[in-house]
DNA sequence: TTATAAATTTGTAATCATTACAAACGAGGT
DNA sequence: ACCTCGTTTGTAATGATTACAAATTTATAA
């Protein structure tokens, strides 16, 4: 569970410097799957660093997306959310309680579609929307109370 | 060709009043599959109607999405595009040219994963990023010129 | 260690898409 | 023609992101 340790190794890994506050920011995404937008990031690191600037979280967040380490996922267009998992897994957005959540048990090989031959594919994204079980069986209860 | 008519009669299946705009709004959608952002439709249909406002766009726009007769793509996450095709299909964002193009050939429901089963899933999107074929060898003929 | 250069971090101001909202407008019914 | 209600408009507010210069830290060389 030493996800510092884990950055460090991923940053040298990558040839990208592992400077404080990369290191806090991935370190950050790598322990959690909550996939946290900006300022969740940001307002959470800022109790442990008081310096701490939102635009250094852009800026390592900008740097890490460049290398390929971590993955932005753009599902809702408000706000940006960002994975330290950067493999080819898809989404779930509920509309429920607003969490966004990975779907494993798809294989990437599935989305390859013969119109794309002529194509260099950098990254699929799949994203789903709707009601998460919990928040799915509230709504059909919503009859009560 | 009539892209006002069809839109006419789509609000009408829907039950939404066919105002003025939003007809205006459905019919530019019906009529290109460039997948505009908001300031594109506004542009376009302020030349042929000068006192439109971009507020009106919007709440077409938005009338639109919820009543499921068009989908948003938040493929870029500066700004939202619209698609008059609500029904599941994948788009391809080219990162040479900043085009977003549909992608056919995919069975939707290749992508029922078995994890989904307590879900409620209301929309699928799946996005790909990369180099269109034009883009492509451009990009690989850099060594010229 | 100290001096110097380079890169990083910070704070703040600017930008830009989107939202909020009140006033103006317009279609349908009386 | 008048009234009403929903639509459209214009403008101001919001909020995420970007730009950028100053302050700080890190790396390098003497």
């Amino acid at each position: 569970m030493n996800t510092k340790k884990q950055a460090e190794q991923i940053l040298r890994d990558g040839h990208v410097k592992p400077t404080s506050i990369r290191l806090e920011v991935l370190s950050y995404l790598l322990g959690t799957d909550q996939h946290p937008c900006v300022d969740q990031i940001y307002l959470d690191l800022k109790e442990r660093i008081p310096t701490l600037s939102k635009a250094s979280i852009y800026n390592s967040l900008h740097l890490l997306v460049e290398e390929h380490i971590i993955q932005k996922i753009t599902i809702e267009d408000e706000k940006t959310r960002y994975d330290a998992d950067h493999s080819t897994h898809s989404h779930f957005f509920c509309k429920g309680c607003g969490q966004v959540m990975d779907i494993e048990g798809l294989d990437p090989n599935d989305f390859k579609s013969p119109l794309l031959k002529e194509f260099e594919v950098d990254q699929i994204q799949i994203y789903y929307a709707g009601y998460c079980p919990a928040c799915k069986v509230q709504k059909e209860d919503k009859t009560d109370e």
